[in-house]
DNA sequence: ATGAAAGCGCTAACAA
DNA sequence: TTGTTAGCGCTTTCAT
């Protein structure tokens, strides 16, 4: 509490009775010092309660051991996630995250990116929303990872197996005895939906269903919209279908829950899956059968794939696909 | 893409014509310079692409333009949404945060404020777990704001009026006609969860309605701990409540379920208040009844309050009191 | 095995 | 109004 002055490596220097180079080689384990002289300095650290001035190294070495990560909204639980995730894992590897949440918003992300440019971060792992991502001029030849969605440009991609996640829905929702199922989707038609697209209508084809274009439905990924969505459908068409596969699990609840107030039975009339698997999926009265992306995985291979890029490893797999697993519940 | 080395503040001197101390005084708008020359540096600046480097600045200043935000579980929606807001404010005011999720584990906090402590953050906002807080030596004489709960020697500290949520919750309850209202709170005693139910006991006062040890429950505030506290209620003691206040929304929501499992009409049979508006809460069937708690001003209190000391401004006031409001929804 | 010293990019005190 | 310069704490090269 006394002095306001931090201790330097001069200052552990002096103490130990060597140069600052003897403990900056013993800091960084580089070696050229002796047993006994590794011993002092370690001791004598470990009194002074010396911390390296990572603002100092960072001027030296022009890196700063952080990693910006732009998410578009970290109230969403599956970023929320992959955040999680991310900071526990480059936490055990000495780096720490700048999180920026984009909120959907240019100038927000623009600001940020430039932010991050300046903070002199290592690298920067981009979770996309829903939109396609714009070119990143002011951090070019930074690494960048990104998860999910990615521009034309773009070096490293990771990615859910979306196609077998659609696959996976159809065929469960077949299984069960579904013939017209409609397919109710994000309305930013993103490569990612298209592929969840692409595995149902294979599911579908597997099993001599045809998929029609009255069946596809699209709105903002939202609940209330979803709501205005199904409400709109069940007055104009009535409920013509038994089966919904939406693009996320917001979406399929919203959809139970306007089928129920509509005294449409789930499952017995109508049955549901969703996709992502946030809790609220397991929460929900009945329990929404779902598609899960296995954050976990996002995260890590996106961590380790950015430290191998800082360390200027060469990336040979440009794109790599996590798998999704069906969880079967109460909606189907 | 070409030339990998960073324009400094040499380069921007040599271009413009003038020394690196009139370039530093541009950027920091510090006077001293005029109109023309400003102009020219300006200009110059652009032309370059000029950005400063913060590990040098850090290094003179001692200052990093960045705020550490310690948070025991980001995954949780009320944090999420405190997170997201500071980031944004603190944006606005070239501030970034370097995100670290405790995940209410010692060893993980430990190593995220070493870290924050080498990285030089000029800050530190807590927002608390359910635990008491430790106390941190590490990082001594460094500005910390607490959200939510503090440690005894706490300086500075903001949180939500729980006393009135509390009173609130209890007496919508009464309002609509309740009288044998279960408390089924954080089996964690904290302060927070103490003021809560002093106001609920308040409005039971005020409407000569006793409260009794028998009609006080806590268990883990998780859902599937919560579902598993009141299925044994029920199973051993019957219905013999007509209104649960709960701690949180999620226990709530598991309340709800298993009452309607039990074909138990909510709200009909039993009336429930929840507590910090959760967007679950909306989404659930019936939607929930419950106290917000304010994320907005919560966050953005802290935000000027951590700048403010950041400057060396003496803070007034030590403890900051957000208000709540009741949101009546359909289990009331 | 160890030390001396240059220099990373910047701010601020001092000089002009 | 403008320039010169010391020095922040560290890494690294070159001597020894």
């Amino acid at each position: 509490m006394e002095s306001n002055k931090r201790v330097s490596i001069i200052d552990v220097a002096k103490k130990a009775g060597v140069s600052i180079a003897t403990v900056s080689r013993v800091i960084n384990q580089n070696g050229g010092y002796s047993k006994e002289t590794e011993e002092r300095v370690r001791k004598t650290i470990e009194e002074c309660g010396f911390t390296p001035n990572v603002n100092a190294i960072g001027l030296r070495t022009n890196r700063s051991n952080s990693i910006g990560v732009i998410v578009p909204d970290i109230t969403n639980e599956f970023f929320a996630r992959i955040i999680r995730e991310l900071d526990t894992f480059l936490l055990s590897r000495r780096y720490s995250l700048l999180v920026c949440n984009s909120n959907e918003d240019y100038m927000l992300e623009n600001m940020h990116i430039k932010g991050l440019a300046e903070k002199h971060v290592d690298g920067i792992i981009y979770i996309s929303g829903q939109n396609e991502i714009k070119e990143i001029s002011e951090i070019k030849n930074l690494p960048i990872v990104y998860i999910d969605r990615a521009p034309k440009n773009a070096e490293v991609l990771i990615l859910s197996d979306n196609e077998t996640g659609g696959y996976l829905a159809g065929r469960e929702l077949i299984a069960k005895g579904c013939t017209k199922i409609l397919f109710l989707r994000d309305i930013r038609y993103a490569s990612t939906i298209r592929s969840r697209k692409e595995g149902f209508i294979r599911a579908l084809g597997e099993n001599g269903i045809s998929f029609s274009e009255e069946l596809e439905m699209s709105c903002f990924p939202e609940y209330e919209e979803t709501r205005g969505v199904m409400e709109r459908l069940l007055r104009e068409k009535g409920c013509f279908f038994d089966g919904i596969f939406t693009t996320n699990d917001m979406m399929a609840l919203a959809c139970i829950n306007v089928l129920m107030e509509n005294r449409i039975k789930v499952p017995d009339q109508v049955r549901v899956v969703g996709f992502d698997n946030i809790s609220l999926s397991q929460f929900a009265n009945p329990q929404i059968t779902t598609i899960a992306q296995d954050t976990k995985e996002l995260a890590l291979h996106a961590g380790e794939t950015i430290l191998k890029m800082i360390e200027g490893k060469e990336i040979r797999k440009k794109k790599t696909i996590i798998p999704v697993r069906l969880i079967a519940r109460g909606t189907t």
